[in-house]
DNA sequence: GCACGCACGC
DNA sequence: GACGTACGTGCGTGCG
C-alpha cells in the first residue's frame, strides 16, 4: 500500500500565518507560520502515517499562466515581509523530518501536486490545501484535506463530499465552476455577475463551459447578455484555474519514500525556534513512528508446536469481545510461534489441545479468550491468565500487557503504533499483523513466567490458583448467559419520562424567563448565579458547581431549584438508564456486561457496557428501572442475595474490637448499636437522628473518609465530624487500635494486606505532602476491609459455582454488584438454591463473627426487596 | 478525542 | 496550615 501525502506548502503557510499571533524567537525572527505550519506537519505525520511525503511550493512569481495573462493574480496584496521570510525556514522544517521538498520553474504549486497526485504508484493520494482549487483533483484515490478556520482543524473532501458540497458536480466541473464564478484572489475574472448559485445552477444544466456556449440560446434576458458577452473572459478563466497533471517535475517515487524521522535532527531546530512544547510532542511522536527493534521470532508449522506449556493469544482491534471479531491468532511455545486465522482454532491438534485440562493454556485474558472460542463454538478447559495474574502483583500503571512487559524491562511495540487509535484504528497488512502477534504471543510466553515467579515472592500463588484463576471461568459463565430485559418495560418508561422532562423543561425555561440548555452546567450557572442572582455556594475549576448538594442549599430561595432537581433525577433515569440500556439489549432479549477483573485498587470487580454495578434503588422512581430485569425462562425467577455489613464484620474480626464483636455476635443492629456507643445512651433511648449519624460514620470506616468528608456527608462543621470520629475511638478502642497498626504496617512495608494476601502498594505513606499522605493513610486501613470483603465474595462465587455444579439444579448465577450476587432459576427450585446459596455464601470463610446473607426471590429485579 | 461536571451504585 | 477528599462507569457539554 503506497500512500502518498501532498502538502500545499504556499497555502498552509500562508494560513498558518494568518491564523496564528505573532511570535517570534529569541533572535527576533517570525515565527509564527512555522509554527503552525509544523503543528500540522506533527498531526498530519501521527495520523495519515503515509509511506510517502511532498511538500510542494510555488518556485517563482512567474508562471505560464502570466504568459496566458498577464494580470494573473494581480491586485493582490504584497506578501508581508513577515510572512516571506518565515518560507525559507518552513523548508528547513521539512527537510529535517526528511520530507521531500517540490518546486519547479514557472509552474505552481498546484501543478506539481495535480502531477504527483495522478502517478499510478500511488495506491492512495492525501493533498492538504486550504486552496479549494485543488478539489479538481479528487477522485477515487485521491483526497483533499481542505485546512478550516483553525490550523489543524481539516475537512475531508472525497467524491462523495464534493458531490454533497457543489450539488452533484464532479471534481473535475471545478474548473467550469471557476470558469464561470472566476476567482477574485487569483484575479480571475469568469463572468460578471455569476456567483457560485448561477454558476452550478448553469453546469448542471450544460455540463461545462463548453457546453453553456453551445446552448446560449436558450438563455433570457440580462442573464444571456452577460454570458455572450464574456464568453473570452470565461473560457480563459477555465483554462486559467485548469491544474496541469503533466509538468516536467523530475522526482522519483523512490525521493519521495517516507521514512521514521532523526529527532536529532529535528530538535535542535526546535531549540532554535523555541518551539519548546512541540518538543514534548515530538518525542511521543518518535515513539510511535518509529518502530521497534524487531524482536527474533521463530515462525513454526502447528504440528510442529509443543502444547504442553503454550500460548493462545485471539486478537481483536477493541476490546468488546461480544462484539469484535478476532482478526488473527498466534500459537507461541519454547518451539516458536504459529500465526493465523481463526480457521487454526478449528484443526484437531488445536481442538484437542483446549479440551485438555492437564495442559492448561497460557491466555493473555483468559475470560475474552473463553467468549470468544465460546463464540465459534469451542471450549476452553484448563487456562493460565497473565492480565490477572500481574494484576495481583499491584504493578504500577495499570495491568496491561504493555505494563507488565515494561515491568520486565520486556519491549514490545504498541498495539496503538500498529493498529491506529480512534476512528483511524484498523486492519494492518498482513505480514505488519502476523509480526505484532507473533511478539505479542512471545512476550506473554516468556511474561507468564517472570509473573509467576513474583506471585510465590508475595506468597499469593493460592490467591492465583485457588480465588482469582477459577472466578475467571465463573465470570465468563455469568457473563455468556447475561440477563433478561423486557424492552417494554423500558419502552413504556420511555414514553413517560420523555413527556414529563418535556414539561419541566418547559417550566424551567418558563421559570429562567428564556431557553437555555438545563445539561450545561455553565448555562445553568449563569441563569442561576448572574440571571436570577442566587448566591453561588461552591465553585468549581470551570465556573459555578451547580451539583446536588448546591442546589438542595438553594431550594428554598427559589422554585426553580426543585424543578431542575427533578429534571436532572429523570434526565439521568432517561439518559444513562432507560435509553442506555436498551441500546446494549443483544438480539437474545439480554444484556451481556463485562466484568473487569483486573482494575480497581481495592480488588473488586467492575462491570462495563452495560455497567450494571450501578442500577438505581435508593430512589423509588429509579428503582422501578430494575422492573426490567427479569428471568429468561417462563416460569423461572430471580434470586438478589446480599451480605448484611460485610465491611462492618470484616472490620471487627480483623480488629478484634470487643464491643463491635459483642453487637455482631448478639446479631444487633450495628448503626443502632454504634449510636447507642457513641451517644451513650441506650439502645432503647437512640433516635433516629442518633442512627443517622452513626451510620455515617460507619460509612466513613468503611470508605475511609476524612473529617472533611464525614462533615460534609453529616452536613456539619469539620470541628464536630472530628469530635464524632474522636468519640467514636473513645468507645472502640480495638478500632483505632486496628487503624494504627494498618497506617504502621504501610509504614513499614510500603503496602498493606487483605486476609487473602491480596495487595495494594501505599507509596504515598511516606509523603511530606499532608493530602497525599492522609490519603495514603486512609487507603492504608480501607483496603484491607473493602479488599477482604471483595475476596470472600470472589471465593463464595466460587463455592456457589461448584455446589451449583455438583447439584442438579438449572439455576444460574447472573450479576454480582460488590455485595450481592443474582441468580435465576425455576421456580421449584427456589427453596433449594436459597439454601444452597445461603451456605455457601456464610461459610465460604470463617469469621470470628457470623457471616449473614439476606436474600430475596422476585418476578424482576425490582420485587427481590 | 479529551477534560470536565454531574450522577448512579457499593 | 496544608484545600481536597473511598471505589467505579457513563452521560452530556464544550473545547481544540
Amino acid at each position: 500500500m503506497n500512500k502518498l501525502l501532498l502538502l500545499d506548502g504556499n497555502s498552509l503557510t500562508y494560513r498558518a500565518f494568518f491564523a496564528l499571533p505573532p511570535m517570534t524567537d529569541a533572535s527576533g525572527r517570525n515565527t509564527n507560520a512555522v509554527y503552525g505550519f509544523t503543528m500540522m506537519l506533527l498531526k498530519l505525520m501521527e495520523d495519515e502515517r503515509p509511506t510517502h511525503f511532498a511538500v510542494a511550493f510555488d518556485a517563482s512569481k512567474k508562471t505560464f499562466r502570466h504568459d496566458t495573462y498577464a494580470d494573473y493574480k494581480g491586485g493582490r496584496e504584497k506578501t508581508p515581509g513577515e510572512l516571506r521570510e518565515q518560507f525559507p525556514i518552513v523548508r528547513e522544517i521539512c527537510e529535517a523530518f526528511g520530507i521531500q521538498v517540490l518546486e519547479l520553474d514557472n509552474y505552481e504549486a498546484d501543478d506539481i501536486i495535480g502531477t504527483l497526485s495522478k502517478r499510478d504508484e500511488f495506491d492512495n493520494v492525501t493533498i492538504v490545501t486550504g486552496d479549494k482549487d485543488l478539489l479538481q483533483l479528487i477522485d477515487d484515490r485521491v483526497t483533499v484535506y481542505l485546512t478550516k478556520r483553525g490550523i489543524t482543524d481539516v475537512e475531508t473532501m472525497d467524491e462523495t463530499a464534493f458531490k454533497e458540497r457543489y450539488d452533484g458536480l464532479n471534481p473535475r466541473q471545478m474548473i467550469d465552476l471557476k470558469g464561470l464564478m472566476g476567482d477574485k484572489s487569483d484575479n480571475i475574472p469568469g463572468i460578471p455577475g455569476v456567483g457560485e448559485k448561477t454558476a452550478l445552477k448553469l453546469l448542471n444544466a450544460y455540463g461545462s463551459v463548453e457546453g453553456l456556449y453551445a446552448h446560449t440560446a436558450e438563455l433570457k434576458g440580462k442573464q444571456k447578455e452577460k454570458v455572450e458577452a464574456n464568453e473570452h473572459e470565461a473560457k480563459l478563466s477555465k483554462q486559467l484555474a485548469t491544474i496541469h497533471t503533466d509538468v516536467p517535475i523530475e522526482v522519483d517515487v523512490d525521493q519521495l519514500a517516507f521514512h521514521p524521522y532523526d529527532v536529532s535532527k529535528v530538535k535542535p531546530l526546535f531549540m532554535s525556534l523555541q518551539f519548546k512544547s512541540l518538543i514534548g510532542k515530538l518525542q511521543t511522536d518518535e515513539d510511535a513512528v518509529e518502530p521497534a527493534p524487531r524482536q527474533e521470532v521463530t515462525h513454526i508449522e502447528l504440528d510442529a508446536q509443543d502444547l504442553s506449556r503454550a500460548v493462545l493469544f485471539l486478537e481483536q482491534l477493541r476490546e468488546d469481545y461480544f462484539e469484535e471479531p478476532m482478526i488473527g491468532v498466534a500459537i507461541a511455545s519454547s518451539a516458536g510461534v504459529t500465526v493465523g486465522d481463526a480457521s487454526l482454532l478449528k484443526t484437531d491438534i488445536v481442538k484437542e489441545w483446549l479440551a485438555d485440562e492437564a495442559r492448561r493454556t497460557i491466555c493473555l485474558d483468559a475470560k475474552q479468550t473463553i467468549i470468544q472460542l465460546k463464540r465459534n463454538g469451542l471450549t476452553l478447559v484448563g487456562y493460565e491468565d497473565l492480565l490477572v495474574a500481574g494484576y495481583l502483583l499491584n504493578l504500577s500503571g495499570g495491568t496491561t500487557l504493555d505494563s507488565i512487559a515494561a515491568h520486565f524491562e520486556h519491549t514490545l511495540p504498541e498495539d496503538d503504533a500498529v493498529y491506529g487509535k480512534g476512528a483511524k484504528r484498523h486492519i494492518p497488512e498482513r505480514d505488519v499483523l502476523e509480526q505484532h502477534l507473533a511478539e505479542k504471543a512471545m512476550a506473554i510466553l516468556s511474561l507468564f513466567d517472570h509473573v509467576a515467579a513474583a506471585l510465590v515472592e508475595n506468597e499469593q500463588t493460592s490467591l492465583y490458583e485457588d480465588l482469582e484463576r477459577p472466578l475467571v471461568s465463573v465470570l465468563a459463565e455469568m457473563e455468556w448467559a447475561g440477563i433478561h430485559i423486557d424492552v417494554a418495560t423500558l419502552q413504556a418508561m420511555e414514553q413517560d419520562l420523555g413527556g414529563r422532562i418535556e414539561q419541566l423543561e418547559s417550566e424551567i425555561h418558563h421559570l429562567a424567563g428564556e431557553a437555555f440548555n438545563i445539561n450545561s452546567p455553565k448555562q445553568l450557572g449563569v441563569i442561576l448565579f448572574e440571571k436570577l442572582a442566587l448566591p453561588p455556594v461552591k465553585k468549581t475549576k470551570t465556573g459555578y458547581s451547580t451539583a446536588a448538594d448546591v442546589l438542595e442549599k438553594l431550594a428554598p430561595l427559589h422554585p426553580i431549584i426543585e424543578h431542575i432537581m427533578h429534571y436532572r433525577e429523570l434526565g439521568k433515569l432517561q439518559s444513562t438508564y432507560v435509553e442506555g440500556l436498551q441500546k446494549v439489549v443483544k438480539e437474545d432479549g439480554k444484556i451481556h456486561t463485562r466484568y473487569t477483573q483486573t482494575l480497581t485498587q481495592t480488588g473488586r470487580l467492575s462491570s462495563v457496557n452495560p455497567n450494571l454495578q450501578n442500577i438505581p434503588i435508593r430512589l423509588e422512581e429509579g428503582r422501578r428501572i430494575r422492573k426490567a430485569f427479569t428471568a429468561s425462562e417462563p416460569g423461572w425467577v430471580l434470586y438478589a442475595v446480599d451480605y448484611s455489613q460485610i465491611e462492618l464484620r470484616i472490620m471487627s474480626h480483623m480488629s478484634q474490637d470487643e464491643k463491635m464483636l459483642d453487637a455482631f455476635l448478639h446479631d444487633e443492629d450495628i448503626h443502632t448499636s454504634t449510636a447507642a456507643n457513641v451517644f451513650k445512651v441506650a439502645k432503647e433511648d437512640v433516635t433516629s437522628l442518633m442512627r443517622r449519624q452513626a451510620k455515617a460514620v460507619n460509612f466513613g470506616i468503611i470508605y475511609g473518609i476524612s473529617d472533611y468528608g464525614l462533615s460534609q456527608n453529616l452536613g456539619i462543621s469539620r470541628k464536630e465530624a472530628q469530635t464524632f470520629i474522636d468519640t467514636y475511638f473513645e468507645q472502640f478502642p480495638g478500632v483505632k487500635r486496628f487503624m494504627d497498626e494498618a497506617i504502621e504496617r504501610a509504614r513499614e512495608h510500603g503496602y498493606v494486606e487483605t486476609m487473602l494476601k491480596r495487595r495494594r502498594n501505599i507509596p504515598d505513606i511516606h509523603s511530606r505532602n499532608f493530602n497525599l499522605r492522609g490519603f495514603a493513610e486512609r487507603t492504608a486501613i480501607n483496603t484491607p476491609i473493602q479488599g477482604t470483603a471483595a475476596d470472600i465474595i470472589k471465593k463464595a462465587m466460587i463455592d456457589v459455582d461448584q455446589a451449583l455444579r455438583t447439584s442438579t439444579l438449572q439455576s444460574k448465577l447472573l450479576l454480582q454488584v460488590h455485595d450481592e450476587l443474582i441468580f435465576e432459576g425455576p421456580k421449584e427450585e427456589t427453596e433449594a438454591l436459597e439454601k444452597l446459596v445461603k451456605q455457601a455464601m456464610e461459610h465460604t470463610i470463617q469469621l470470628d463473627v457470623p457471616l449473614r446473607a439476606d436474600g430475596s426471590f422476585g418476578e424482576t429485579w425490582f420485587d427481590t426487596k
